[in-house]
DNA sequence: GAGTTTGAAACT
DNA sequence: CAGTTTCAAACTC
């Protein structure tokens, strides 16, 4: 298939490399060498880069920054400042208008001149045209691609990671890039992320439907993707030293949320690294930018409506300048050995609903369709702006009725049914599809004609009513939109060393867990077996057989298949007899769940990784091992967090899980909650939670486990505005409490010191 | 496809 | 917050 050479090429990146690089991060985070490591992360892109940078230019402090998505041109904005405040000349990237680029590349050549003092006329202007994005960061400064390299003389010391990446490109990007980073597409880490990205996705879009509704501008299409932009916002989250000019806003501040967000939620070296950064005064813009950039290209998308033809061919056009391959039929760019997705989610089922309004599209090679949860689910503000934005209300009621008329629309009505078929739509018959019990309305999308649901009102048509029972539902329970199914250590090794197992370790949880009484969590009425994740102690069930894990399995068992996953199933089997013959109360204590669910939901990043490089299997006790040796050495070079301290404490591991001693609450479920309030925390909660009780109480809805974000002084340096507090906030939250850094029997008491005032500030019950 | 079962969501 | 009702999906026949 067309893609299967780019997941190929994803496979050639060795997983693993990943993880010395982790490693390696986290260990120190100088820049030096490893260059191919980090560009494995874009954190780390922008950390090597602005270490490249700072070596060609002296002491120059070097950041990236979009320009307005909303000029939907394309530019990127190049800004170098130094501590002085001194500037460099800025370099502005227009990507579409030629002129301007022919410019742009000029000034752009006076840019590397500046990087290198040795720079000729090598910057070739269609670096911009297509060419720029290489399929190994190699070509990426390949002479047919882009003479960087000769133009700054210092391929090495430009560390092959000056990217600007037009905006077009990028948004929505980080997840997938950071997704696939960490393994090669799979149908299940597809799912899973999907899942996962479903939810983000919910609260982006509300959230900006919200916004944009109540500042009544009517600018849908800015709403939609872009999110509402306030300048101060951004530069709030900038460093006082690092001038903002060029950068308009709040979406490239929420975008640096979000994004981080997402990273921390798959790596929490990735959350060192965002602080580290942070901590270097420096802006992860490679996330903003490669967040952002979809959002022009999705605007392209989105003028499909207004001429379908000739934006179809501006689109495809633009397609090809990028679209590189495709992977089961999703357009993906490959860059830097790993596997971009072409496009975000949103704006693939955007443009399955453009492009079967489209008569012109009949090619179903050039863009198949995401699995199914993403498929035709168009989230509401996309649907709003189909329908009442730039395309015609009739247009957008045309999309489904498209397929179900002409021959020609036939072959779209096969793609439709396609589409309808691999997800089911609602057959709400009284709720109107306005209540959490539509799944359409739940996942966050205006109910489409597929859906046999009656008198529904889960329309665009009527948006202020969806909107309120949305907001209405929120105000029941600000997690109603979120993921059920939160993923808390996605880097887990299990997920590492089986990416095919990804939706099935016990690192994902479900949000809340579920109540069966009677499905004994083996059938799909179960929430958590319908997510394909364990139940927990957070769950309420009884008789629990649930095949991904239940809650009478033992801690040795747990320990056991998180070293091999690959036996899950078997496990589970097993473990089913287990419950099976017992029957009986879960004779292991909450204690022992979280005992056994330190091995899931810490992810001792640079831990188990290491051990996982090296040994090519898990192994809890080589881990903790290994940080016997590792961990003092550790504290002293990490971020002062205590992160890391805490996760890779021998004594938090070890005694722990072979001495028998119980482990208290607080460690996985702060740290679990932590992840959930990354994952699952509603765009709009994020923005207004505050590190206040209430605020914790609101979060969450099963009483359980969300903690407040604790805002340090030293992590929100000097933010002024409420948006970037709480991007930062989001940012760094998945920090537990504090570690005990001393042994732990000593530590005990101190613990539980924590866990009370833990449980007190956070409602824990 | 109709009827039943189930558990989440909503309500009181 | 617990108990009850409502609801729609999952399941069975």
């Amino acid at each position: 298939m067309p893609g299967s050479d780019v997941y190929r090429q994803s496979d050639i990146q060795p997983k693993p490399q990943l993880m010395p690089c982790f490693q390696k991060e986290v260990q120190s985070y100088s820049s030096s060498g490893c260059i191919d490591e980090h560009l494995a992360d874009p954190f780390k892109e922008d950390n090597i880069m602005n270490s490249s940078m700072s070596s060609l230019t002296g002491h120059k402090e070097t950041t990236t920054k979009a320009d307005d998505t909303n000029t939907g041109n394309g530019k990127a904005t190049v800004l170098m400042s130094d501590q002085t405040g001194e500037e460099l000349p800025s370099v502005s990237m227009n990507f579409f208008d030629a002129t301007a680029r022919e410019k742009e590349t000029e000034r752009f050549g006076e840019f590397l001149q500046c990087l290198s003092g040795n720079v000729d006329d090598h910057v070739e202007s269609d670096i911009f045209g297509g060419t720029f994005f290489g399929e190994q960061h190699h070509e990426l400064f390949s002479p047919q691609n882009i003479e960087l390299q000769a133009a700054a003389g210092q391929h090495d010391k430009l560390g092959a990671s000056f990217q600007i990446f037009p905006e077009f490109l990028q948004r929505d990007e980080a997840y997938k890039y950071s997704k696939e980073s960490l393994g090669s597409l799979s149908k299940e880490s597809v799912k899973e992320a999907d899942q996962r990205h479903r939810g983000i996705r919910r609260h982006l879009h509300f959230g900006a439907a919200i916004s944009c509704k109540h500042e009544g501008n009517g600018t849908h299409e800015t709403a939609n993707l872009c999110l509402p932009a306030r300048q101060t916002d951004f530069e709030s989250f900038v460093p006082p030293h690092v001038e903002t000019r060029g950068i308009s806003g709040i979406w490239q501040a929420r975008s640096c949320s979000q994004t981080a967000t997402l990273w921390s939620s798959f790596s929490p070296s990735a959350c060192e690294s965002v602080r580290s950064t942070q901590n270097y005064g420096d802006l992860h813009l490679n996330s903003f930018v490669r967040s952002e950039s979809a959002g022009s290209e999705f605007s392209t998308s989105k003028k499909l409506g207004s001429n379908p033809h000739q934006q179809e061919e501006t689109l495809m056009s633009d397609r090809d300048h990028y679209l590189c391959k495709e992977i089961d039929g999703i357009p993906v760019l490959s860059f830097s050995g790993e596997i971009y997705s072409h496009l975000g989610y949103e704006q693939q089922e955007s443009q399955a609903a453009v492009e079967a309004g489209s008569s012109s599209y009949q090619s179903s090679s050039i863009m198949q369709y995401p699995p199914c949860d993403s498929l035709h689910l168009i989230p509401y503000e996309q649907q709003a702006s189909l329908s009442k934005g730039t395309m015609p209300s009739s247009e957008y009621a045309d999309i489904v009725e498209l397929n179900q008329m002409s021959p020609e629309r036939n072959r779209k009505k096969a793609k439709y049914t396609i589409k309808s078929e691999g997800c089911r739509r609602c057959t709400c018959k009284k709720s109107r599809c306005l209540k959490l019990y539509c799944e359409c309305f739940a996942a966050g999308i205006y109910c489409l004609d597929t859906c046999s649901c009656e008198n529904c009102i889960n329309k665009p048509e009527y948006e202020d009513t969806v909107l309120d029972m949305r907001q209405q539902t929120e105000a029941r329970n600000p997690l109603a939109f979120a993921p059920k199914v939160v993923n808390k250590a996605t880097n887990s090794p299990a997920n590492m060393m089986e990416e095919g197992k990804w939706m099935k370790t016990s690192s994902s949880r479900h949000k809340k867990g579920c109540n069966c009484k009677k499905s004994k969590c083996s059938k799909k009425y179960c929430e958590c077996f319908q997510g394909g994740v364990g139940c927990c102690n957070g769950c309420r069930c009884e008789g629990c057989y649930n095949p991904y894990g239940n809650k009478t399995e033992t801690v040795y068992r747990r320990a056991e298949r998180w070293n091999n996953p690959s036996q899950e199933q078997q496990d589970t089997l097993g473990s089913h007899t287990d419950s099976i013959k017992a029957e009986r109360p879960n004779q292991f204590s909450s204690t022992w769940e979280e005992l056994a669910d330190i091995g899931h939901l810490t992810p001792p990043s640079h831990c188990l990784l290491g051990a996982v490089a090296s040994s090519g299997s898990l192994n809890i006790r080589d881990c903790s091992k290994k940080f016997l040796g590792q961990s003092q050495q550790e504290s002293s070079v990490l971020s002062p967090s205590g992160y890391l301290n805490w996760h890779h404490s021998p004594s938090s591991l070890t005694p722990k899980l072979y001495g028998c001693e119980a482990l208290p609450e607080l460690s996985s479920d702060s740290f679990f909650c932590n992840m959930m309030m990354e994952d699952a925390t509603p765009e709009t909660l994020k923005n207004t939670c505050t590190p206040s009780t209430e605020g914790v109480k609101s979060c969450s809805p099963n009483q359980k486990c969300v903690s407040p974000p604790k805002i340090r002084s030293h992590e929100l340096r000097s933010s002024s505005s409420q948006g970037l507090r709480s991007g930062c906030k989001f940012i760094l939250q998945d920090l537990p409490p504090f570690p005990p850094l001393t042994p732990y029997s000593k530590s005990q008491a101190a613990i539980h010191q924590n866990d009370g005032d833990h449980k007190g500030s956070t409602g824990y019950q």
